[in-house]
DNA sequence: ACATAAGCGAGACGGTACGTCTCGTCTTCTG
DNA sequence: CAGAAGACGAGACGTACCGTCTCGCTTATGT
């Protein structure tokens, strides 16, 4: 997040824009290649061709800067689908995660989850750019679902809601990502079927 | 894994395993207490009272000190329950796990997790340390109960032997240890329910 | 000698002279109390309050820093003396040389000597900061005394301009520091007597 | 010196002289090839075929195998000339002299009077080995010389004994090395003339 | 129009940790 | 026992980044 945020400054020179996309372009650039680990301010500035107190003015540290670049990129979840049926909507929806934890993505996810640890700035960024929408959507189309009779009204509505993401988050970090394309299918079938 | 695991060495003076011993003992702590980042092999080597050539003699880098560090740590799962009742059996595993989590290991799991995408050997001796026993266990639970038909016996066995860790990892990782003491009855209740 | 000699660098923060002079006096201090092979980059690095880097930036070695500190060191020779009496005036000389062994300089120059030997770059400095004007003005008494029959015509002019700092050397080096107040007058009497 | 003297052991396995003289002689070598920097007791132990503990039960440091190597080494001065032409004497020994400090004895007589000064030891030995015995057969030529009528019966007998060592240790030292053939001659001509 | 103030690239700075090296000591097994 | 091998605690080596701090520009703005 920027340090300066809102547009209370007025004199001096602007800060560049360019440089903002140059140091965050050139940040996902190395962090893709090497890690999170392999990622060194110096790097960054040199890639960026920017110093490094452009970089330090604008974010705080390492974390900051990699929280915003990868914040950046993900969000591109495409729409939260809704097409009335609850169950192909999260079908749809566990197959998004699930190809993002697949692709390029999913290395720079779990970089980011592995940071998150020791980073409570990062874990709530993290939270807020690509967990809490998902979260909030899946959580409704489950009460909806419940609440239309699709699924039995005694059901516990946090778990269902929780149940997939934590299966295809479980598979990828634990299991050293055993994605079978058909996962979103099971995990419906098996834990979200309809009432007989 | 030691730099010499042969038994080949014979001449000259042996490495102590005193040594051996403090050095790991040291990693954990401090594991423990800083996490995987905030581990210095000086760190280390100040803690165990030992020279830093001593560490290296034995170990190529930090993460393979780290790896033998939680090798030698013995994970308390507890017995592996077994009464006849799978659900409260599983109950049972759930609440072990829930426990861990929320014990010291916990940290630790939670900082091994996040150097695991680092670090391949990490992750196999992660998985063979905290998991693997587990994993075996529950899923011949889900097998025999299902033999036995207290699971329907269309049932996903994969996904119901991991649905309860999955739960629980998620809550720890990504929902910040929200972890109340009745999940895992809550999970039991809602996935894995009592054939009518 | 500097890294960077010329001038041609203009980007950049500049190299603080402070430093400069803080790691040449911390080192030449250090040099006095431990010798050589006591002086370590980083016990220089910690008395000139510096971090290690900013040596390096400097300076390729230790031999480096030393010669430079060398430099830097003005040694206190106080005036060559020319009274017009060339015995008075040698005899002072010797004096002067005598007193430098005894005070702190002494040991730096012993230092230094000791160090000369492995370190050619040493060796020229250490000529050019404590030798080089002395010889040539004792060089320059002898002539002007043998010119003016002060001394026999047939005098071996360089053996008897060197004859004076040779045995005072010897004492100091050779003969743990054997160096009565009246040893110059001992050598002009003995070795550079009136001729008859 | 050898840290056991006497021949009082007489139990257990004696120590093997072919030892001694293979870590001498290897301390020799490096020294010679390297210098006093260069060498290391690793290095030492490794060229003789000996455990380190093997040159530490009979030296006590680096130093004192240097001293004893060195000693052992340089001792072979020939006799000490008396063919009563003190001059002639006198020449001969500077000559000596001379020829120890070209050849590769001279690299070893200066590496070994540069660590002179940190360690006493050396010094002490340094002297005992190779300048007292010379120191005092000059000192016997230089009085029986001025007994006999020689040289002056005033002359300064501690300096003229002096002056041609410290001569030749000052061009070996202070002046890189300028030591003409011819140089004994020089100073017998000029600082030890025939009285007339 | 021009001063002002901030942005900027470059890179120096004090630190900390890295992995390597040698020191002089210690500990084992072999002869 | 001596000896070869080599582990050991200590601590310096020179390198790499960290996050901060100057420098001498450059670039909008607001007077």
């Amino acid at each position: 997040m920027s340090i300066v945020t809102g547009d209370e400054r007025r004199v001096g020179r602007p800060r560049s824009e360019d440089r903002d996309r140059a140091i965050l372009d050139a940040a996902l650039d190395l962090l893709v290649e090497q890690g999170f680990a392999g990622l060194s301010m110096e790097g960054i500035a040199a890639r960026a061709g920017v110093g490094k107190a452009t970089i330090y003015r604008r974010w705080k540290s390492k974390a900051e800067v990699v929280v915003e670049a990868l914040g950046g990129h993900v969000c591109q979840l495409g729409e939260l689908p809704d097409t009335g049926d609850v169950r192909r909507d999260l079908v749809s929806m566990y197959r998004a995660l699930l190809e993002t934890f697949k692709g390029a993505d999913g290395a720079m996810m779990a970089a980011f989850a592995a940071e998150k640890v020791r980073h409570h700035e990062l874990r709530d960024e993290f939270d807020r750019t690509f967990v809490a929408d998902r979260r909030r959507h899946m959580r409704q189309l489950i009460e909806r679902g419940v609440a239309e009779g699709r699924f039995p009204p005694d059901s516990n509505i946090e778990l269902l809601a929780e149940v997939g993401p934590a299966l295809l988050w479980h598979r990828f970090t634990m299991r050293h990502g055993l994605l079978p394309d058909d996962l979103p299918e099971q995990i419906v079938a098996q834990f979200l079927p309809e009432p007989t």
